[in-house]
Order: C-alpha cells, then sequence, then structure tokens
RNA sequence: GGGCACGUAGCUCAGUUGGGAGAGCGCCGCGUUCGCAAUGCGGAGGUCGUGGGUUCGACUCCCAUCGUGUCCA
C-alpha cells in the first residue's frame, strides 16, 4: 500500500484532533463572535435563478445585493454553503474519483460585508482564524493580491499587499503579485468585481514552495479566496468606484479540513469516512483503500488490462468508492431541494451523475442491482445536523434515486441485447471490430456508456473502433454547438443594468389600472446584439423592442404564480405596447415595443393595463378559495407545491398521493362556491412574518422563502383580527395566505367557479385547472347542452345514433368542459363506442354472407374456359376484404380460377382481380389484368400477381369494364 | 436549443419497393388427469399514438403533433 504523504507535525499541532464538524462549527462561531449573522445555506437548486444551474458558490444567494436589487437586514454575515460544481462551463465531473480534490459536491465556508468592514478586518480574521484557532502553521501560508493591468488602467491592490505585511505580519517574499485571471474576480462581463487576495498553503516538505503559489502544483493550494468588491463595470467595459464596497469570501470545507487533519486528500477526511463505511456495507466490498491511478501507471508494464491485475482492480474499486461517495452526496442535496433526475436541464445533470455512480458500481464494485438509494441515509445521518433540509423527507430522496436507478438499468439491460447484435456484426463482418458507428448509436441512442462497450468488447475478444466512436461524437457536438449559437440573447436583460435605477414604486399595482409615471431608463433590445442603455437625450424610435423602467407603476410583475400584466404606456402620440414584464430585485421593468412615437428619458407616461387584468384577480382570489377548500376537504397533508395564475385559469398544483374522486370534486366546488355567494370581503395587509406565521390555519409554500415583512391576504377575517388573537381556532376556517399578487375587493366578484381538469405532475403531486367568472359560466353552459346532446343520441333512434355518434366523440375530446361533466361525457362516449363496435361487428358478418351469397351465385352461372371457371360479375356494397373472402371461396371451390369482381358506389367502383396459382404460373396475373381494365373506369391499380385491386372514379362505364374485362383474360386462359 | 430511436393484442415484440394485421406469453372455454404439474383443441381480444397529406389503395411514404427512451449544447 502506498505511503501516506503526511503534513509535518507542525502544521497539525493541536488542531489536527478537530473533526469537521468541529470545523464547521469553529468557523461560524469566529464570525458570530465578530458580529456576523449566521444565514442558512440556500438551497443547492437554485429555482429562482434560470441562468444558474446549481448554486456553485457561497455569494450566489447574497447577488441582488452586489448588485445594489436587493438588501438585507444585516451588513455581515457568515454561512456554509452546499455547491454543486456540475454541467455548465467548468465541467469537473470526469475529473471526480481520479483525484483527491475534485468534487461535485463541496462545502463553501464564506463571510460577508455588504458595505460594512472590508479589506483590514477580513484580512486580519482569516489568518487569525487559521493561525490562531486552528493553529496552521504560519511559516506555511502565503498571500497574494492582485498586481494591476495596465491595460484596465488598474493599479496594484497596494493597499492589500501592505495589509498581509502589517496585519498578519507576512514577510514580503511570502505576499505574491497575482494577475488579472487569478486575482481579479468578476461577476459577469458586467457588474461589480474587484480585486481579490487568496491564502495559499504550502505543503511542501522543506517549506520551498513559495515559487509554487498559482503554478498549478498540488503541493501549494489556494485555500481561501478574499474577494473586495469595490467597482462596478458598465457597459462601455468602464469601472467606476462603488459607493458601497463589499467582502464577499470562500473557502473549500473538506480542502481546509484535510488540510488541518493533516490529510492528503479531501477523501481521507472524517467527512466521507460514514459515507465510505455505508458503501462498504451495501456492496459488500473491500475497504476504501485510498489507492490512486498514479500508483498503477508508474508500474513498469505500464497500464493494465481490467482482470489481468489484481492492483488495477483494487485501484478502481477506490476510484468507485469516491465516485460514489461524491455523487450521493450531490444528489441527496439535489434531490432534497426539489429536483429530480430528468432528460433535460438541471435534472439531466443529475441523471448524468447518478449514471455515473451506477456505471463505477456496476464496473468496479459488481453491483448489478440498485443500491445507491440505500446509501442516502448515510448522507442525512452526517450531514442533517447542519443542513436540515436533508432531513425534511429522506425517504423522498431514497424513493427518486431507487427509481431512477431500476430506470438505468433497463437501459443497461437493453442496451446490453443490442451490444450483442453489434458484437454478432463485428464478428462476421469486421474481423472482430464493433464499428465506431455501432458503438455511437449504442451511446447516442440507447444510452449505453462507451466505457461498458469498451469493456464488454474486451471480454468476449473483441475490439472497438474508437477513433471513429470519437470522430462520430465530435460531429454531433459540433452540430449542437453550431445549431445553439443561433439562438441570440434578444429579450435578455442584464440585472445590472437596470438596478441603479430601482426601487420602483408598484404598490399602484393593488388599487388602480392607470396611472401616470417618469420614464427612469430604457433599454434596447438590438437583433442579434446585446441590450444597450439609452443615455438621456437619444430616444427610442418606433418599431424598437425596449425594457422600460418608471419611477412608478401598477403593471404587475409575474410573481408567486400570478401572471404579469400587459398594457400600454401611452403619452402624447406616442404608445408603447407591453408585453411581458420583469422583475429584477426591487426594479420591475416594461418589456415591449414601441408603436408609434418616440421615447425619451424622462417623458411623463401614463401607463395603463389591460382590461384582461380583472380576470386574474377573479381567478386569483379563487385559487386562494380552493387551496382552503382543499385542506378542508382532502386533509391537513395538502401543501401547495405551486400554481399559475393567468385571465383563463388557475392551475394548481399541491400534494396529494392519488387522484380526486367525483365526490371530493363535487365538494370542493360546493365550497368554494358557497364562499362566492357570501361575498366576503377581501382583506390584505403587511405584518412581520414572525407574527404573521403564529396565525392559525395560515397557509404559506412551504420551502419558499419570505421576506421578513409579509403580506397576508385573508377571505372574510380582517388582518388585525387574526393578528390580535392568532392561536384562534376558528381562523382555520379562512383563507389566510402570505400573497404579493392582486385581488377581488369582495369574493362575490368571482361570480362562479368551475373545476377544469384533475391530473398527476409528480409523485405525489396532483394538478387541478380551474375557472371562474363569464369564462365558468360559459364552459358549464356549453358542457351541459354537450351532455344533453350525448344522452338524446343513446336514447335517440338507431339510423341518427350510426351517422352521428362518430362525429360527436370527436367533438368531445377537445371540448372544455368542467370536471364533472367530464367524468358523465366519459362514461357516454365508452358507451357509444361499445355500441359502434358491436354495429360494426354485426355488419361485417353481414357483408360477409352477402359477399359469400353473391359470390356463390356468380360461381353457379360461370361460365368454364378450358380447365379455367371464369367468374366476373358486379357484388353488393362490401369492404374491400369481403370481396377478397370472396374470391377465397370461388378459387377454394374450383381450384382453378379467374375471377373479377367489381363493387359501383356513388361516385366511385373499386374492381377487384384474383386468379389461382396454376395461373400465375401460366403468366397469368391479377396485377396485369386490373391495370388493363381500370383505365376504362377513370382509376389505376395494381397489385401482387394472385390478389390486385382498383379503384376509379366512372362507374357509368362499369358494364364496359367488366366486359373488357372477360375479353381479356379469356384468350389467356384458353 | 439541436439530434437519434421507439409508440402494432393485457405484456414482450415481428411485420421485407405501399396491395388480405401476426407470433410468444397471458386470458376465457372444452378435453386428457382422482388432483397437481404438464399438455391437446377451440376462442375472445387491435381507432396499428393522434391529426393531416400523397395514392385507386397507407401499419408501411411525407408533414405536423403528443408520449416514451437516449445523447449533445
Amino acid at each position: 500500500m502506498r505511503q501516506q504523504r503526511r503534513l509535518p507535525n507542525d502544521c497539525g499541532g493541536r488542531a489536527a484532533m478537530r473533526t469537521s464538524t468541529q470545523i464547521r462549527q469553529d468557523f461560524l462561531e469566529f464570525f458570530r463572535q465578530r458580529g456576523h449573522a449566521i444565514v442558512p445555506a440556500s438551497p443547492v437548486v437554485p429555482h429562482d435563478d434560470p441562468t444558474l444551474l446549481f448554486t456553485n458558490a457561497g455569494m450566489n444567494q447574497f447577488k441582488d445585493v452586489f448588485l445594489g436589487a436587493g438588501s438585507r437586514p444585516y451588513k455581515r454575515c457568515a454561512d456554509s454553503q452546499p455547491c454543486i460544481r456540475a454541467g455548465g462551463k467548468h465541467n469537473d465531473l470526469d475529473d471526480v474519483g481520479h483525484d483527491t480534490y475534485h468534487h461535485t459536491c463541496f462545502e463553501m465556508l464564506g463571510n460577508w460585508s455588504f458595505g460594512d468592514y472590508f479589506k483590514r478586518d477580513a484580512i486580519a480574521w482569516a489568518w487569525e482564524l487559521l493561525t490562531k484557532v486552528w493553529g496552521l502553521d504560519p511559516q506555511r501560508l502565503h498571500a497574494t493580491y492582485f498586481g494591476g493591468d495596465p491595460k484596465e488602467g488598474l493599479d496594484p491592490d497596494i493597499e492589500a499587499r501592505d495589509l498581509w505585511m502589517q496585519v498578519a505580519g507576512l514577510p514580503a517574499e511570502r505576499v505574491h503579485p497575482g494577475n488579472k485571471k487569478d486575482n481579479f474576480w468578476e461577476m459577469g462581463d458586467t457588474g461589480p468585481c474587484g480585486p481579490c487576495s487568496e491564502i495559499h498553503i504550502d505543503q511542501t516538505p522543506d517549506k520551498s514552495g513559495g515559487k509554487l503559489v498559482n503554478a498549478g502544483d498540488a503541493r501549494v493550494m489556494e485555500i481561501w479566496n478574499l474577494v473586495f468588491i469595490q467597482f462596478n463595470r458598465g457597459n462601455d467595459g468602464k469601472l467606476t468606484p462603488l459607493p458601497e464596497k463589499h467582502v464577499d469570501t470562500g473557502m473549500g470545507f473538506e480542502r481546509i479540513t484535510s488540510v488541518i487533519q493533516g490529510k492528503s486528500s479531501n477523501y481521507d477526511t472524517d467527512a466521507f469516512t460514514p459515507i465510505f463505511n455505508a458503501i462498504q456495507q451495501v456492496t459488500g466490498a473491500a475497504a476504501y483503500g485510498g489507492r490512486m491511478e498514479r500508483d498503477t501507471l508508474t508500474n513498469e508494464r505500464g497500464p493494465m488490462n481490467a482482470g489481468e491485475s489484481v492492483q488495477h482492480s483494487q485501484v478502481m474499486a477506490d476510484v468507485a468508492y469516491r465516485v460514489i461517495a461524491d455523487h450521493i452526496r450531490t444528489l441527496s442535496f439535489a434531490i432534497a431541494d426539489g429536483c429530480l433526475p430528468d432528460k433535460e436541464g438541471r435534472g439531466y445533470v443529475l441523471r448524468r451523475i447518478l449514471r455515473r455512480a451506477v456505471r463505477y458500481g456496476w464496473q468496479y464494485l459488481n453491483m448489478r442491482e440498485p443500491f445507491m438509494h440505500r446509501l442516502a441515509p448515510a448522507v442525512v445521518e452526517a450531514l442533517g445536523e447542519p443542513f436540515p433540509t436533508l432531513r425534511k423527507s429522506p425517504q423522498k430522496i431514497g424513493e427518486a434515486l431507487r427509481e431512477e436507478e431500476e430506470g438505468f438499468l433497463r437501459t443497461l439491460g437493453r442496451g446490453i441485447a443490442l451490444f450483442d447484435e453489434a458484437a454478432d456484426a463485428a464478428r462476421s463482418q469486421h474481423h472482430g471490430e464493433i464499428s465506431g458507428a455501432d458503438a455511437f448509436k449504442l451511446h447516442d441512442t440507447f444510452g449505453f456508456p462507451i466505457d461498458l462497450t469498451e469493456i464488454m468488447a474486451r471480454e468476449r475478444g473483441l475490439t472497438v473502433d474508437i477513433g471513429e466512436y470519437e470522430r462520430l461524437m465530435e460531429d454531433a457536438r459540433t452540430k449542437a454547438r453550431g445549431a445553439s449559437k443561433i439562438q441570440s440573447t434578444y429579450g435578455v436583460l442584464p440585472g445590472d443594468m437596470i438596478a441603479p435605477f430601482g426601487p420602483t414604486d408598484d404598490t399602484p399595482k393593488f388599487t388602480e389600472n392607470t396611472i401616470g409615471a417618469t420614464v427612469r431608463a430604457i433599454v434596447e433590445f438590438s437583433e442579434g446584439g446585446s441590450p444597450s442603455l439609452l443615455h438621456t437625450g437619444r430616444g427610442l424610435a418606433p418599431g424598437a423592442r425596449a425594457a422600460i423602467v418608471l419611477d412608478r407603476t401598477c403593471f404587475y410583475a409575474e410573481q408567486g404564480g400570478q401572471v404579469s400584466d400587459h398594457g400600454v404606456l401611452a403619452g402624447a402620440s406616442l404608445r408603447f405596447d407591453v408585453e411581458s414584464m420583469l422583475r429584477l430585485g426591487d426594479v420591475v421593468a416594461h418589456v415591449g415595443t414601441l408603436v408609434q412615437g418616440e421615447l425619451h428619458v424622462g417623458a411623463a407616461v401614463e401607463a395603463k393595463i389591460d382590461a384582461q387584468r380583472g380576470e386574474v384577480m377573479r381567478n386569483h382570489t379563487a385559487t386562494h378559495l380552493l387551496n382552503w377548500a382543499l385542506r378542508e376537504t382532502l386533509g391537513e397533508h395538502v401543501q401547495q407545491k405551486g400554481s399559475l395564475v393567468d385571465h383563463e385559469k388557475t392551475r394548481f398544483d399541491f400534494s396529494h398521493n392519488k387522484a380526486l374522486s367525483p365526490e371530493e370534486i363535487e365538494r370542493i366546488e360546493q365550497l368554494v362556491s358557497k364562499r362566492i355567494a357570501d361575498n366576503l370581503t377581501v382583506f390584505a395587509a403587511e405584518a412581520p412574518q414572525q407574527d404573521a406565521l403564529r396565525i392559525n390555519g395560515l397557509r404559506a409554500v412551504f420551502g419558499e422563502k419570505y421576506p421578513d415583512v409579509v403580506r397576508i391576504v385573508s377571505i372574510g377575517a380582517a388582518v388585525d383580527d387574526l393578528l390580535s388573537e392568532p392561536d384562534n381556532a376558528k381562523w382555520r376556517g379562512y383563507s389566510v395566505e402570505f400573497c404579493g399578487g392582486t385581488h377581488v375587493k369582495a369574493t362575490g366578484e368571482i361570480e362562479q367557479f368551475v373545476l377544469l381538469g384533475e391530473e398527476s405532475v409528480a409523485k405525489g403531486v396532483r394538478r387541478l385547472i380551474g375557472a371562474s367568472g363569464p369564462a365558468a359560466a360559459l364552459t358549464r353552459e356549453i358542457g351541459a347542452s354537450l351532455v344533453l346532446r350525448g344522452e338524446q343520441l343513446l336514447a335517440g333512434p338507431a339510423e341518427q345514433f350510426m351517422t352521428q355518434a362518430a362525429e360527436y366523440i370527436t367533438a368531445t375530446t377537445d371540448a372544455s368542459l368542467t370536471l364533472r361533466q367530464r367524468l358523465r361525457i366519459r362514461a357516454i362516449v365508452s358507451e357509444m363506442q361499445e355500441r359502434l363496435k358491436q354495429h360494426q361487428k354485426v355488419s361485417a358478418v353481414e357483408s360477409q354472407h352477402a359477399a359469400r351469397d353473391r359470390a356463390e351465385a356468380l360461381l353457379a352461372s360461370a361460365m368454364r374456359v378450358g380447365e379455367v371457371t371464369v367468374v366476373i360479375g358486379e357484388m353488393p356494397s362490401v369492404p374491400a376484404d369481403q370481396l377478397k373472402h370472396g374470391a377465397d371461396i370461388i378459387k377454394q371451390k374450383t381450384g382453378s380460377a379467374a375471377i373479377f369482381f367489381s363493387v359501383c358506389g356513388d361516385d366511385k367502383v373499386t374492381l377487384l382481380a384474383a386468379v389461382s396459382d396454376d395461373l400465375v404460373k401460366r403468366g397469368v396475373k391479377a396485377g396485369d389484368w386490373v391495370k388493363a381494365i381500370a383505365p376504362i373506369v377513370d382509376g389505376n391499380g395494381g397489385g401482387p400477381p394472385t390478389m390486385a385491386q382498383a379503384g376509379g372514379k366512372n362507374p357509368a362505364r362499369l358494364a364496359e369494364a367488366l366486359a373488357a374485362a372477360r375479353e381479356w383474360i379469356e384468350p389467356r386462359v384458353r
């Protein structure tokens, strides 16, 4: 076994004893004592930020503060943030497991200052924590600072350099200047940025690593990055100093733990031990040995094949341990935060991670059964304390994993079958080499990993054309890349562009439909290019698309499920159509097109929303009543899982594990209708969150982050009353929700409410669709008449039923109906279908008999030409199938026959020719026959030699055609 | 965002330049048997995902759409 490369003793000291849990606590406690708010980590799945795949840094949750669009009740804070780095630009996934430090999931310890302390304190505290609390050897620590960039006109960060020397007492030779890449941090192309200063640790035995700082040598590595945000980069690329300077720091938790514990690998720390133990228990593999691939790569025999070397398989088992341990952490966090493995987006990244783990388990730990789900409890056990979301529903994590594992094992099973086919082809056609095309197809179309293809090939003594596979893979990649480039950034608005023009006063949205306002900023979108801010003096020209920021607005920007308003901004001879709204922190922007006139910054406009908003408000208030009625009807487990309210409908997702019964649906509708009939007043008021949370029966979306002051919407009970005696049980009889949306003044305005749909959207989540107002009334009326017509058809005369039933069924398939009507119509339709089927069967039997009788009659009067019976005649109107049966009967009875049938329709004729096998052998083919005759009735056709058919459009010449058929066949069979 | 593959009987699937919808398993009935296992015979079960189009004729070809699987960005 490889020798552990341990740090010299002087580096660890007393801190070497500390557990990872203690180290995390040390960090938070250290900053708590220095006045920092200790905040909970944000979810690893940033549901509200579509530009970000996963939370990948501690500062993600504070982005709005740095952009100036949001604020916090504290000026300094600290936390430990689980981060996921997988997918996207910086993709380390393939490295995980093969080295000591790559992870898809890690914790980031961080402390922040929002316009509070700056470089001096940040540096002093970092130094104190590392050297005094954790006892790291100061001799081994190096600092870097930003060395300036003449091209940007940026001076070196002398301030930071001097602080390192003064405050930390570092000698000049251990304070290193760094370039823009390493020591200047930017959030994006524009926005807040600034120099950063890193602390590196030198783990060379003789402390000689000074030259290796930032040189990519594993022995000297960065442990803490302190970012000093002091500039804003504008659209023009110019940097301007920020009035409020911020500190943003990040320290990799697993890495600092390994340093403090004196380990050479993150995986050797006690953060991973419990997970490795669980893997060993579940897989029954040999214990984790900490072996790395380089331990075998140095073997003079060179890289070895699987199975040839015990040593290699041991190493790969350890790689598998690391892969699985890392990935189960990632998956547990992500699933706990509500992201499931899926075929696109974030879910797809999770799927790949899970599949990679399963594949390593399959290949190197010999696992053929789902096992990942059995590891999740170990993660919950190890990390549930600092990260309570893991404990919320641990069984859900297990279920999601098992389901996905089973799916992948099915995919593998299919893949193995297809692999066997490819292997056969390889043996018989390609000298034992599986073609690149086959390997690629296995991977691309059927999801069978190339690694498995190679291994299975090797086991069967075959090879794989990897070169060709890589080429095809690269082709696919460039094709996908090229295609995605076409999409432009049209209509995407960087938040920092409009942040300085906020906040927007949008409280008029609750009361007004029209208000006067002043234009504060205009961002013009240019097709194919990036959006640009229009400066004072330049106007927006007609036809241009833009985002407009006003000082105040009555427009509602999508939030809490309620859609954005549409409308216009109007002025003297100007009109701007508002198509959508954007909300960035406290700033809202009106996105749309200037239709007429010119628009300048500073212009006075009248903001006017579409009348559609009335329907939206009706539906929104109805949604609250629905939410309340659901809990009344189904029970306490009903939790809102999402909603969408627009002018046509309300869509409400909630936790419930089975379909709603007709009785439940009826009861829910009744409860809501009763509240509407009572014409209850809708109250709305703001209150401190902690007071509001005490209200008995209050509905808030679980897991949603609410501000410190929340808006309460209550139907039928005044908010003041709720707050004055929050514990009163009677409040459970009212709908009380946290909600920032717009509502009607009293429930009577809703008029009507109906449920239109009920379905499942995910495991344990049902979706209801509802509508209110005139739309609900209309649906109800149309549906009722449809039900009535269906009942009449069923009860009415058979002839009417036969002609109209099919049409009726099509009409119902996409009709808008209430749920209860849909159930009734489903029953009607299935009865109709049953009757139609019965009728078809009867008529099939009838036409079969008719065809048989007529065929036999024609046979009786048939003439013989030589040995051959020639039957030519008109058949009753039966389907083509029955004509064929008729011909078969004649063939059977005669042995040698030539048959020509016709069926005469209103404006078309069908011809069928059939000859027995012996005639085919003599060169007489039914296809030729029918082709020769069809033109007479303006048709054509064909078919195989024994049986051919044709259609024609001229029934008038049918007799002529039959005569011609006789003339054609007689000489040929004679 | 861009590909590829697949939707045919309850299930697993076959269906060959477009010309009579099939197999295996399962199901029902009747046999052989004291009974079970096993097995023989017969039978029911299909809007060929949906909607258009081409054609005399479409499970088959084309277009669209929905669903499932899968890869890439």
